[in-house]
DNA sequence: TAGTTAAATTAGGAATGCCTAAATTCTGGG
DNA sequence: CCCAGAATTTAGGCATTCCTAATTTAACTA
């Protein structure tokens, strides 16, 4: 399973590490919020389900700063009391408990915003992601639960992304990228890429959203993948960066 | 009237001038959004209906900080293109269209998230500033757009106080403070100051909110006022801090 | 094992917003 | 007019996050 450690010892009321406590109090200048919650959900993203050591390198990237940056940064979330991460020179990075704690809660307001957003406020799919971004870092947990509340406590955001719990609970999920399915099984969709809009409005066009069915038919002419998507008669030619941003479960 | 000179010259749509416009991209560390907005808005509160200028000391004052760091960033301020404040030295400072634009922009934000929160997320009027005081900064133009949309453009927050236009435009209102008002003539409460949580569950508990008549029976007894509320039989003494948080307009 | 290359770190510097302490300027009363 | 006091400004510093350039470390190849 995916984060299922963390439910236990940092259950929701019992956790004294949830939004601003973790980040000290702005003295001056700015001990920017943002900075070390990107950070952290970059550390969580890139590091996978198995939670394997990130390198500078591949954060410096992903965050679009340059890797002597992130060393100097790192190793400041390695000194806070407590530590987010758990830095070894030369050899990566790991979430602590607490750092995996705090972006888990930035992932849950991200995701929660952009099905908020898409529900209530008129948002197209592809618009949300920005918007979400922005706010994730700002909203309280009294706002947080009021939407959870609206939402119902929904389990995913539009792109079909499972939503964190306030434990920090995250189902686990057998995900499959579209490029990886065998021919002639029979799947569904159970998420989308959404960093990308122009993919997003693709998708659109062609009707392809998280719990439509799926058959891949044929694979790799020019890494392309011909497919049936939903009750449609007639098959559609995916390119590789559309296929890519499609994950699939078992039908 | 009070800022209808705003109107013309920038209105929406050939406004340039709108959020992130005004403020220089992030370079490294921060030139916070945050902060300058604050400014903005402490020039605009404080200026008054009049526009008068405004001393560093009082701008200090209101945000908490010292007064020499006031006058550097108001240089700063001053030195932006297009300026954002006309700051003569020792004398005080005033808004430039183009900084007034700006107020009036996160006031515009600051007042639909209250009366967005109030309205949609269960949110009590003692509750909604803080909340929307931090994320008055962040929303983008869009969102702006679509809350007013499902609010039905709303033309006050929750306090009664009124929203700015897109445009800029704020109607103007003759209110008085209640200590001001003379005894025996009929008013209606039109706006409350949001400040004090304490202050709004106080009003909450005795029924007064805009839009409510009322009639000072008698004043200044220590300096409270006797008051009858509504439709009332009975009367109420107001203590002094109650009394001037309530704005009033003639019935 | 030695050499080359890639990755990571350190050193030093810029921009920002705030601070304190020490000038400086304005204002009002003799 | 001059001086005391208040308001304001300047000078110098701190903390923050980012940068470039130079160095060090690790990894891979022959």
């Amino acid at each position: 399973m995916f984060f299922e450690t963390v439910a236990g010892p940092f259950a929701a009321a019992a956790c004294p590490l949830l939004s601003s406590n973790l980040v000290p109090p702005k003295k001056h200048g700015p001990y920017t919020t943002e900075s070390v919650d990107d950070y952290l959900k970059a550390i969580l993203e890139l590091g996978g389900p198995q939670e394997e050591q990130v390198a500078g390198n591949s954060l410096a990237h992903h965050l679009g700063i340059r890797a002597a940056s992130v060393t100097g940064m790192l190793q400041k979330l390695a000194a806070q009391k407590p530590p987010l991460v758990k830095y070894e020179k030369h050899r990566g990075v790991r979430l602590t408990p607490a750092g995996k704690m705090r972006a888990l809660e930035v992932l849950r307001h991200h995701r929660l915003l952009e099905r908020f957003l898409h529900d209530f406020l008129d948002y197209s799919w592809d618009e949300v992601h920005d918007e979400a971004e922005r706010l994730e870092h700002f909203i309280s947990e009294k706002l947080e639960d009021r939407i959870a509340a609206k939402l119902g406590d929904p389990e995913t955001d539009p792109h079909g992304h499972p939503i964190p719990e306030r434990s920090g609970a995250l189902p686990a999920r057998q995900e499959v990228l579209l490029p990886r399915w065998a021919c002639g099984i029979p799947a569904v969709v159970s998420s989308v890429s959404d960093h990308d809009p122009s993919l997003l409005r693709e998708m659109t066009r062609l009707g392809l959203k998280p719990g439509v069915a799926i058959t891949v038919e044929a694979g790799t002419r020019n890494a392309s993948l011909l497919v049936r998507i939903g009750d449609r008669a007639d098959r559609v030619r995916l390119s590789q960066s559309l296929a890519s941003g499609i994950s699939v479960l078992p039908r």
